[in-house]
DNA sequence: CACTTATGTCATGTTTGCTTGACATTTGGA
DNA sequence: TCCAAATGTCAAGCAAACATGACATAAGTG
């Protein structure tokens, strides 16, 4: 499950910090979610489209595998 | 998170047993999403989108509350 | 240099997603 | 009516998704 977060983040500038209180999570779970050490619940996952104003498919890539 | 699981496996005539062992996941586990009682992962709503070739969206709405 | 900000990471703990196994209840068909 | 399939639910356990606090490092800035 590859993520965009990284990119959407950079191009509004933002960092770790400042993503994680707009989603109303930890730093440390923004920065696990880029660096791809888990992939967030689907209620994180809405609320990162909804940020973007992107469609959840358009931030996650489903890799197939498992 | 409500989501149109219910609907869509009744359409295609499929038990909750059908639809766990075609997402790989325990019978209980689609119990548990249908009658609300957890979200799935996002692994697993991307496998249920694609089983029905639909979008999360077009499954799973977001109630915006948390 | 000293200081701040951003990022990465570790350790520990709690909550949630999911498992297996079991059992009760409901529903449909022979 | 009897039986089987479908559904709902509970308990116990494991793994993953969070949280908090701490620390290290790199990069910029005064």
């Amino acid at each position: 499950m590859k993520n965009r977060l990284r990119v959407l983040r950079a191009e509004r500038g933002w960092s770790q910090a400042d993503l994680a209180e707009r989603l109303g999570v930890a730093r440390q779970s923004v920065n696990a979610i880029e660096t791809g050490k888990f992939d967030p619940s689907l209620p994180l996952a809405f609320r990162i489209g909804r940020l973007f104003g992107l469609k959840v498919e358009d931030v996650f890539e489903d890799e197939g595998d498992q």
